[in-house]
DNA sequence: AGCACGCCGACT
DNA sequence: GTCGGCGTGCTC
């Protein structure tokens, strides 16, 4: 049985005389004090002692877990190096779908109905409410037929209805791929065309549709979508979180005419309970989440299709490391479905896989007399700075004015939340640190709270200096989209300036909110970070000034300048996709930097493969491998140790380096100290074998954690 | 992940 | 004298 905990193996069980045990049978069985849902895995192993072996205490009534599930948690696990029982418990998010399902009594006519005429009216109308339709429980029927619960119940006693137990499952709406689609231009039709033909092969295979934003990518993966619903199979699409927009759902219901199935993190237990379940018995045509849903119990996975590709919070970067996007395709390899990877700026590893073949890749240029790329250009911030204490450059402030003027609206791009990123005490000049992370307090005065962005620490603003004891001595340094706001607001005094941050809009409604304000012209500036840049089309919008395009190329990380381009790119992306021409205003020290040139010339493909000559260069992915390893624990003389231990196994072999260890970016978070390892290999090297083999050896102590990244995508 | 066991500080 | 804090270790 395999447990959903983080043991390292399945766990043996005896099984009493009449059990059910076929492998993907859910079990409940007992673990030392308490009892635990579990799996059947397969035979057991032997290796534990017969007499340690203890009963499954119960099978249950749910539908077993498919192989191809099964088989892709192993492959998870194998591949990420987490215990497999950690990848079950991604897959048993709804523990509760397990139990036997809710019933209803629901009454019917009984077969042997007496004589109408010896009926009172009230039992008359119930009969009638009852005929040729459903039965129904008994608080409806009465409501239906006007009278009381009491007369349904005592005709039920005297035989006129029967009951029956029916379980209660909530009715999710079919997607409908019969119907007419937009009309498409021949570059569309032709992409759509190939999808729908790998839809139909049910056979693996893997796509890059790469198009620029507005060539329409959306409705061309629909009628893969459609293709599949037709053939009676069901679709998955993984979307970034951010990018599961109100607008996303109705370009949807548009073309299939009712809502998809959503999974994400915000859902009610309940959701989740009837939504997994639905999923499971196929009652559930289409399924739209978040990269947890790629764990879901399809039980007829026809089509996966996986938009903004590129994005990394595909990237699960705590628990279990894994990229939903790679796994997705391994998932579509085990179901024998077609999986399609989507996005205007493909991250380098798809693009080397579609140009060595291992993907097929279908392009979608700009249409004709459509959308208009915006016109990027770059504000040398050296030559044309803000006033002092100010964020908004010279030409910004000018393009701002025009296009108030015309009666256009302006979006501020700063992806910093809160007020001012850093706090400083003028009197001894240090700034204010979380006291669990090597991070800064962000002042947010929309909250009036320092706040620390990586672990939740926040606290009320002091006035007295902790390093000096001064008081009323501190300084707010730098911008964040608060501070914005406010000169914003203090340049263009009439204008309708909003926010538009997780903060300021604590819940998806009022997203919507402020989503309808901006599309409705309520609004002249909004500012926002990237929240407001992923996702969202605002008709009338048609400039986009980047407060501070340097922000994501410090650190120097291997992914800096990717990431960086594919945000801006999206960012310059949201202006003038109307009739209306946009531009877009790149504030940078660096305007001579590969990705400013790149924005400003609008040559995408110019920068990938100068970026990837880069990485081959280096040997760095998509041309080699890498595993970050982090080490962590609340005393730092042991993680030091750990690390010792860590270094002396190293492997010495060709093709394989090993880096570090060193101090993490975030040497400190939520109380733990924190090291770094980063083993690079060839992409000919398996590097699980390595890591098992090296760190196989190492011991623990229980307050070290040592956490495997495979294939990771942020280095802090 | 739970849950117990175990060893050191403030309470009836 | 105990209650209880969470570090450590085990569960087929």
């Amino acid at each position: 049985m395999l447990l959903p905990l983080p043991l390292a193996d399945a766990y043996d069980y005896s099984v009493p005389e009449g059990l059910d045990v076929a492998p993907g049978r859910f079990v409940v069985v007992p673990l030392g004090k308490r009892e635990t849902l579990g799996v059947v895995w397969g035979e057991g192993t032997g290796a534990v002692a017969v007499a340690k072996l203890r009963d499954v205490i119960e099978v249950l009534p749910a539908l077993p877990m498919a192989d191809p599930l099964r088989r892709f948690i192993d492959w998870v696990a194998a591949y990420t190096l987490a215990p497999p029982g950690a990848v079950l418990r991604m897959a048993m998010s709804s523990p509760s779908a397990l139990e036997a399902p809710r019933t209803e009594l629901v009454y019917r006519p009984s077969a042997d109905a007496p004589d109408a005429l010896k009926l009172t009216a009230a039992r008359r109308r119930v009969l009638d409410a009852l005929k040729d339709g459903p039965a129904m429980p008994a608080a409806e029927l009465a409501h239906l037929a006007g009278v009381g619960t009491s007369v349904v119940k005592t005709m039920a006693a005297a035989g006129l209805l029967e009951t029956v137990e029916r379980v209660m499952r909530r009715s999710f709406p079919r997607p409908d791929g019969g119907r007419d689609g937009p009309v498409l231009s021949p570059a569309q039709k032709a992409a759509a065309d190939g999808l729908v033909e790998s839809v139909t092969a049910r056979a693996f295979s893997a796509t890059l549709l790469d198009g620029v934003p507005g060539a329409g990518k959306t409705e061309v993966y629909f009628e893969a979508v459609a293709a599949a619903l037709a053939l009676g199979r069901q679709v998955l699409v993984l979307l970034p979180e951010i990018a599961l927009t109100a607008q996303w759902l109705k370009r949807f219901d548009d073309r299939f005419g009712c809502a998809p199935a959503v999974w994400h993190s915000g859902l009610t237990s309940l959701e989740r309970r009837e939504t997994w379940r639905a999923i499971a018995e196929g009652r559930i045509g289409v399924v739209v989440g978040a990269r947890s849903a790629l764990f879901l119990p399809f039980a007829d996975l026809g089509l996966i299709v996986v938009d903004e590709e590129h994005d990394g919070s595909f990237k699960q970067e705590e628990g279990v490391c894994y990229n939903a996007r790679d796994m997705a395709v391994v998932r579509a390899r085990l179901v024998a479905a077609p999986v399609l990877l989507a996005s205007a700026t493909p991250s380098l590893e798809s693009v080397v896989n579609a140009t060595s073949g291992r993907y097929r890749t279908l392009h979608l240029p700009a249409r004709h007399g459509g959308n208009q790329l915006a016109t990027v250009a770059a504000v040398d911030l050296k030559r044309q700075p803000p006033a002092r204490g100010r964020w908004l450059s010279p030409p910004v402030l000018e393009a701002m004015t025009q296009t108030l003027a015309a009666g256009e609206q302006t979006l501020l791009f700063l992806n910093r939340r809160g007020y001012a990123p850093i706090t400083l005490c003028r009197s001894c000049g240090k700034g204010i640190e979380c006291p669990q992370c090597s991070a800064w307090l962000v002042e947010h005065r929309f909250r009036r709270m320092l706040v620390c962005h990586h672990c939740g620490h926040s606290e009320p603003p002091a006035m007295t200096c902790k390093s000096c004891g001064a008081v009323d001595h501190f300084v707010a340094c730098g911008p964040g989209v608060e501070r914005l706001a406010e000169e914003a607001q203090a340049a263009f005094p009439d204008a309708r300036v909003e926010l538009f941050t997780s903060d300021s809009l604590m819940n998806r409604d009022e997203a919507n909110a402020a989503i309808e304000r901006m599309i409705g012209g309520e609004i002249d500036i909004l500012i926002g970070t990237q929240m407001a840049a992923k996702g969202h089309h605002f008709p009338n919008l048609t400039l986009v000034a980047v407060v501070d395009a340097d922000l994501g190329l410090n650190g120097g990380d291997l992914r800096a300048a990717e990431r960086t381009f594919q945000l801006l790119y999206q960012v310059a992306g949201r202006a003038g996709r109307h009739e209306r021409p946009g531009r877009a205003l790149i504030q940078t020290y660096a305007p001579e930097h590969a990705v400013m040139q790149a924005l400003v010339a609008n040559d995408r493909d110019r920068f990938v493969s100068a970026e990837l000559a880069g990485r081959a260069a280096a040997g760095m992915p998509p041309y080699g491998r890498l595993a970050a390893l982090i080490v962590s624990g609340p005393d730092p003389a042991a993680v030091d140790n750990v690390c010792a231990a860590i270094a002396r196994k190293a492997p010495h072999r060709e093709g394989v380096t090993v880096l570090g260890p060193s101090v993490a970016p975030m040497a400190l978070l939520r109380g733990r100290h924190r090291r770094r390892f980063l083993l690079k290999t060839g992409r000919d090297i398996a590097v699980q074998p390595l890591l098992h083999a090296w760190l196989g050896q190492i011991g623990l102590p229980a307050s070290v954690r040592l956490q495997i990244d495979v294939d990771p995508y942020s280095f802090m």
